[in-house]
DNA sequence: CATGAATGAGCATTCATTCAT
DNA sequence: TATGAATGAATGCTCATTCAT
């Protein structure tokens, strides 16, 4: 209702529209999401969300990247004080057992990131979802190579893959764990991934 | 009265809707695929196709379990007169790794399992899915066993666990050589994931 | 309701489409007819309609074909049996002098193609419009071009451009007929035109 | 209380909104442009054109109103100066005629006067229309009446219906050449158009 | 006076499903 | 069985107008 409001007021204004995007789109999907979902979650009206974003299809993508950028800026935080990379790698799959990853706003924000990926990897403008991925493997890559150069992971893997390798796996037990919730005993399951890629890591290092 | 035509006419019937679904579905995925598409593809009237399936829902459903069966299938095809489990743990990953799985149809397939796997997490009737993932880790879980009992593999493994970590790897690096396409070294990381589930499953075996 | 239904069954409807846009757009024009008052006016269902147009502008631009076209078709019958070139051009203006043009239904279909002609003159395709115009051009030159050859019409003349002036003539009386309708002596201005063009065509031709 | 600014400004202020309308809906049409598309063009707020006209219809029907002073203005100053009334006749023919009836600018006017009219011929009031109109129609009534008293023209002709036929040729031609542009050879058309209507007028006088 | 964010009714179009023939 | 015309609720999006600041 404010007209010539400040920029942080509209930040904030989109900031509030995504939200409610990530709680109805994470529930029902994007295709079963309609405007009028979305209108009635944010409490805002039709036109307030069209001023802001010109499509529904554009509110997803920030939502998205939103989403994105937390979960990286979430893990940037948890690393800057571990002195070891191996450290660092453990708690990368600490993170995701813990029982954060398992409640239901992450897991519709997960199914969210999958789900986009795929119907996404469909469409005439995959690098925008091959971006967000490298942004991903290239944040483990250069923990990796860190433990390289420290001596605590060999020097005979590829570090590059070994980076595709870890977020597959994660990215494949979210999957599963999303799909199938209690009967895949998901922190099991990261527990043991944890114990082979570590393992798999420092084969043949002297300690 | 007796039928017009032979159950294998209309199994037939069903199989050819099945088989335009799985390249239609494949190429544009669920939601975007309309029944209009599926008439073109099918070369068959909209009638014809509601008298042998009765929604959009349920064709998509039944084109899954298809696909699911047939991947079955071939992988215990393919497992009949391998004598080491080892060396079946090892093929498993080498189906995967062999070109069949980068073609555009299989890539589709995989993409409509996934998809649809995501959007079903969501749906009230979730145990469908469920059993169509019990029926990979049973499959995998019988070969482990028998691994464990031959002592090829650790006995301190749960392999219950194991298995689903194999299948969660499998399609999370699907998953990422799906969408990311050429820029995912997909060969080469299905070939890292071997090396590293294999000597984890090996590890402390005397040989 | 009746599936593979005849060419003529179809063609029909199309028709009853078109008869209902003619009277629903005359009398409400093109941007101001919602498809629920075709839907409305025609009687049948949203779903009709766009099976057989894909779109409304579609609809319209068929409409004023068909228009078109019965105009054409209506000004050949009647020429067909006059023999002399003077006394076709006077009928011609006789048509449109007739209460026949000063009618509800053929004012809107008046209306109509004036209307939809200035906005279609800003279209990018343009040339639909040049060439609805130049059948209606080509018809009177023909015409023109016999009463030269008969020599009823002086030989001065250029014929393609006095046919331009007549049809920018009636189009123009329609125009202001049309929209000051009883504060325009319509008829006699008519009739003032047809002494004045006849006059022109005969200048100066010894009789 | 004393009003914050001055009338000249305010005055101003709605002739540049004017102007800025007559740019943009010259351009699209009535019907496809938007307030949005006048704030961009007028480089004011939505707000501020609110308060100096209460609706989009209000800011269009002024800038006809505008328009159509300014023609009859331009046209009775061209006039003040001719002593004979086949000249002024004349002349309105030349000024028709001259190049500045071709620019993009004066085009469009044209086409907003008439589709304005036309689909003002469907509205309920529609006198306003009627009233423009008669302006013009008296126009050049008056120049003829000189013309019949001063023995130029003709005594037996109506010139209440020759002013109508004036005005209805010169819109005819100008709908003709706004939609047909450079197909259209307007100004041999309007030449044309001049010598058979002068013809018409001074037929059966002496000189 | 000026601003532009907010409103929400309105619109063209889509599409799964039905059913008369 | 087979056909495809018909249905109409549902959907994403637009835009003239209002009004708090």
């Amino acid at each position: 209702m404010a007209p010539k409001v400040s920029e942080e007021y509209k930040e904030q204004k989109k900031i509030e529209i995504l939200q409610a995007a990530a709680i109805i789109f994470g529930e029902k999907g994007y295709y079963s999401t309609t405007m009028d979902d979305l209108v009635k979650e944010s409490k805002m009206s039709k036109g307030a969300i069209y001023h802001y974003y010109k499509s529904k299809e554009e509110v997803y993508e920030h939502m998205l990247q939103l989403q994105a950028e937390q979960t990286i800026q979430l893990l940037e935080e948890k690393f800057a004080m571990l002195p070891f990379t191996t450290e660092k790698v453990g708690m990368l799959f600490d993170i995701y057992a813990s029982n954060k990853w398992l409640n239901e706003p992450k897991l519709n924000s997960v199914r969210n990131q999958l789900e986009h990926w795929i119907a996404g990897s469909r469409a005439v403008n995959r690098e925008k979802y091959e971006d967000r991925s490298l942004v991903f493997y290239r944040f483990l890559t250069k923990i990796l190579q860190q433990g390289q150069e420290s001596g605590e992971f060999s020097k005979e893997i590829d570090i590059s893959n070994a980076a595709k390798l870890f977020w597959s796996m994660i990215d494949g037990i979210l999957l599963h764990g999303t799909v199938l919730e209690h009967s895949f005993s998901y922190v099991e399951v990261v527990s043991m991934a944890k114990e082979m890629y570590i393992t798999f890591l420092t084969r043949g290092v002297k300690e």
